[in-house]
DNA sequence: ATAATGACTGGGG
DNA sequence: ACCCCAGCCATTA
């Protein structure tokens, strides 16, 4: 299907401003599943090639880097949001600084995939 | 349909 | 504040 739980999860990510960071949880509330943390992790490890989603944007509530930071993966996404202007403080973000406040309820609605009643 | 997986999360020690 | 444990969920094999 084109319009999985992923895609949804692509959708959202794609919202986060540059500079900014959202948790897994965060998008996971956004898209009315706030339980399916672990799978907006998996979603974006299932990223297709050629996407155009931010996935760099999105840490752990903790506001760390969940890949291994010594990995590529963690080093790629730690300098991207350097790049943006997000600054790591003993290797964590202040989600309060850099929090994404996250899309206004009429937003929220068009991500969740429901309609203005048309 | 069952079982396993994974870039999480919150609570307790 | 940090580490560890058990629960939760959509997608895949």
């Amino acid at each position: 299907m084109t319009d999985s739980f992923f895609e949804r999860v692509y959708r959202v990510v794609r919202r986060i401003p540059a500079g900014q960071v959202a948790s897994y949880g965060q998008v996971a509330r956004i898209l009315g599943a706030p339980r399916a943390a672990r799978t907006v992790g998996w979603a974006l490890s299932s990223l297709p090639e050629g996407h155009d989603v931010p996935w760099h944007r999105v840490v752990n509530s903790r506001g760390t880097v969940s890949l291994d930071a010594r990995g590529p993966g963690g080093a790629i996404q730690h300098a991207l949001l350097e790049e943006e202007g997000v600054v790591f403080q003993e290797g964590r973000i202040d989600l309060k600084v850099y929090g994404w406040a996250g899309p206004d309820l009429a937003e929220q609605r068009a991500l969740r995939g429901e309609d203005a009643g048309v």
